[in-house]
DNA sequence: CCCAAAATCACCCTAAAGTATGAGGCTTTT
DNA sequence: AAAAGCCTCATACTTTAGGGTGATTTTGGG
């Protein structure tokens, strides 16, 4: 429970040290038959000691209160450099993984023989590709697909 | 305002371990026959109290230490909001004042039949637009048009 | 294991895109 | 005025894109 002996430190060195103010005080009474007008003297040098052990350990202890203050900064951000796909919009779409790989080397500006070549397909399979991811994005040309594609996050 | 009683934990623990410390004092004092000098008890009276007090103290002059915690949130900013062309890039395609607009057009998914209705000027023309307009750009389709277009901020 | 979705491919056809060439009108520059 | 560049349009042609239909294989989940 107690991990870290070192937060209890100072608080063990205030214990000791006050036992050995203590003592040291029994042992001066006893030593010099201090007077019984003394003790205001005592009692003062004690308050004084002890008011500044006070503050210091407060100050130790205290945390510094952290006031976070959040800067808006702006920052232009290429957005092919960090782009994160939008699953939202994706499973809207209902878009498979095939037909989104074909939209997003549509975007690249591939033909669609380029397509096929690229994912070892043939050209009609592409073909079925798009026509199916045209249907399911409600669009007529690729053009219209990648414009859409990039405006829902679906590709870079 | 005080959340976290955690802090204060070791003070609680350093009274209780001072109010232990007297206490055992005080057995001392009984268990050897100890002349009932209330000195140590006023003394540690004292020093509670004013250890008490410089606590007090240094928690209500203290002031917390402000730890300016500067977290940069980005700020992203779409591109459309705030398009500048690219003028360099314009004048080093050589791009006509025509030609910028008929690839404009094409960035929005329209079709060359859709761009000639729009600008009043036959199927034809556009053709002659985009045909000038990949040579230009040394693209070989329009969706490489709008891609290029893109990257060199000559549209949005 | 079975079913549904996904992926694959083929064939035919139409629409759109793109190429090539030529040409007339218009403005700006030399 | 001539040259150059731009905008316009046309005709003819090739290539690519896209729609429709049907079919087979693969794959992931119940």
């Amino acid at each position: 429970m107690i991990k870290n002996i070192g937060n209890y430190r100072q608080t063990i060195l205030y214990g000791i040290s006050l036992a050995i103010l203590l003592l040291l005080l029994r042992w001066l009474e006893l030593r010099y038959v201090i007077l019984a007008h003394s003790f205001e003297i005592y009692a003062g040098a004690i308050a004084l000691l002890f008011t500044a052990l006070g503050i210091w350990l407060a100050l130790k202890l205290n945390n510094p209160k952290v006031l976070t203050k959040v800067i808006e900064k702006e920052v232009f951000i290429t957005q092919t450099a960090n782009f994160v796909l939008n699953e939202q919009n994706l499973i809207a779409l209902k878009l498979s993984a095939r037909e989104l790989e074909v939209l997003a080397l549509m975007a690249l500006g591939k033909s669609n023989q380029e397509i096929a070549d690229q994912l070892f397909v043939s050209l009609n399979t592409i073909k079925t590709h798009s026509s199916r991811l045209f249907e399911k994005m409600d669009v007529k040309r690729r053009t219209q697909a990648v414009e859409l594609g990039k405006k829902l996050s679906l590709i870079p």
